[in-house]
DNA sequence: TGTAATTAGTTTCATATGAAACTAATATAG
DNA sequence: CTATATTAGTTTCATATGAAACTAATTACA
């Protein structure tokens, strides 16, 4: 009967594979709630995208990095930094001059407007991730760094 | 002298944040890491997007399930799920019957090709999942396990 | 009962995304 | 040198996404 045997393989596949300990859903999950409830709290203040984010943190980092540098840094494609940054200069955070010495480079760097906004982000930033982390040991955090670490070389090598 | 004034402050805030030290956004990197990599393996074979995955394996693990449930399950919104489902539907993997008991819910089923797609599938992500976590200790996984989860539950307070 | 509120799922619409094509500048080879 | 390849960044276009509006069914309660 064509039936039952469907009915038994639904039966046995159920315990086949179960989304929420299967780890790449768990880590898309994880990183989906972080983000979200990160986000929030910037882009309520700032009003910023996650990539407008990701591109003031990376010109605070490095003040006068060029679009491909910021790639690199923030893992964001260029199109996405493109979009980003020409979105804060039209809001006149960021300064996007042309380096004469290779003139296919643009250098990014802040406005004292984009200063002062990233200036306020950071310790939000900073905030954020301590509330995050709250009651996690010096040993958690230590162990929680090397295993992120050695999954993200994992992930590379597949 | 303002560009000296700006300057410095480049210089000490570029110690404030680094982005690959930053948890939220070392969790967004691997989730995505992982997820591409993953979807990559069965989107090649068996042409499903991410929520079609996801939905997949929810009708597995649960068949007869109605959308609501999934969205619940495989952490979608609705409209990834009816979209999903419709999808799955046109290409002959899923039944969707109305429940006659409360007509508003779907009952969601596999064809005998969709339990066959299905049965394929859970080995792939049971292999990537075996070769993503290759040379973690059982120790390392407990570990693993417990700070996800722990970080999941900080997440969701924040 | 009949009316309001709720729930399930779909559709619409406006925005987000990224691959591929494009422009401009530089580097490399013949 | 000139021609070709490469690199940086932008724009275009087709698809993905999700909030809000919508349809249909059920439940609550006056």
């Amino acid at each position: 009967m064509s039936n039952t045997l469907i009915a038994e393989k639904g039966e046995k596949s159920a315990d086949l594979l179960h989304l929420e300990a299967f780890m790449p859903y768990r880590l898309a999950v994880l990183a989906t709630l972080v983000s979200d409830s990160f986000s929030t709290t910037y882009s309520d203040r700032f009003g910023l995208t996650i990539p407008q984010w990701r591109v003031m943190a990376a010109i605070g980092h490095a003040p006068g990095s060029s679009a491909s540098k910021i790639c690199t840094y923030a893992n964001l494609d260029k199109v996405q930094v493109s979009r980003a940054v020409a979105e804060l200069v039209q809001r006149g955070l960021v300064r996007r001059d042309v380096d004469e010495a290779d003139r296919r480079n643009m250098m990014l760097t802040f406005t004292a407007r984009g200063w002062h906004i990233y200036e306020n982000i950071v310790p939000v930033a900073r905030d954020y991730e301590k509330r995050l982390l709250e009651g996690f040991s010096e040993d958690e955090r230590a162990q929680l760094d090397r295993l992120i670490t050695k999954l993200a070389e994992r992930a590379a090598a597949l």
